[in-house]
DNA sequence: CTGCATCCCTTTCGATACTG
DNA sequence: CAGTATCGAAAGGGATGCAG
């Protein structure tokens, strides 16, 4: 059992149906799906998110961001800037120097995505604690 | 050649140096990263964004949700929701009628967060075009 | 209908070593 | 400093079969 997480210790109704046949709503998305999931697959990448972050505030050079995107190796660093790049999230800047500086920066695009994604942070930051609970709570009940 | 993504067609600067020194911004964050990022990568599964957002005008049992997010596989269905339920951000209601019946819907949590991930996943609606056109964009520029 | 377990392939990612 | 290449370990995820 290593593969799966234990079922829940389920709530259980009150009533045994509260409400009755197939729900006929309308389904929300169906063909959106596809495309909208390639967007939000990049920003699911909680490097992306960070990355964004970081860059909120202005351009940063790349060990600069290694640094602050604490457990970040050369690597992922590397892919998730370009990718970024690739969709137009980011620019990249080379300044021939010695030794050799590139600095990363926001786009517009970028820059209106990152509105979104710091909401997403701020509630993260927010309900962390809760949600920490809600871990233990969980992991307790189907442990012990 | 296939690990890496292909480097930019990179940006030069106008003038070499356009600001000086090194950055002595503060740094956003550093300790905070490590919690805030296992809040950040349920987000960031993609599955886990489709489900929040299919249960955020009310409960949807287990096949609904399949059927409604496009391409799912049971297995992952079933560790999604399992997750989200783990966070405390869905509860889990079986009615045990034949055949049986289980239920998932937003805990006050759950209804929290999908408003800044709704708010996500407007903006890739509506960006998506744009965002199309730079991946398409870059890899002519690195193919071509 | 809901969901657990197993097999197995694919992708992801970190560590390491090497260039301009 | 800012990458690139390669390798091996680990995680992700589909298909299938079985159970309550």
């Amino acid at each position: 059992m290593d593969t799966y997480l234990k079922p829940a210790h389920t709530d259980l109704p009150a009533s045994p149906r509260p409400y009755p046949g197939p729900d006929q709503r309308p389904d929300p998305n169906h063909a959106d799906c596809r495309g909208v999931a390639s967007v939000l697959s990049r920003v699911g990448d909680k490097w992306s998110v960070f990355v964004i972050m970081m860059l909120s505030d202005g351009p940063r050079r790349f060990n600069e961001l290694k640094r602050m995107i604490n457990g970040i190796s050369q690597r992922m660093l590397t892919l998730t800037l370009r990718g970024l790049e690739r969709d137009g999230l980011v620019t990249r800047t080379i300044f021939p120097t010695i030794p050799p500086r590139v600095d990363y920066e926001l786009t517009d695009l970028g820059r209106g995505l990152s509105r979104p994604v710091e909401a997403l942070g701020k509630w993260a930051k927010e309900h962390l604690d809760q949600i920490e609970a809600a871990r233990t709570r969980f992991d307790q009940r189907n442990e012990g």
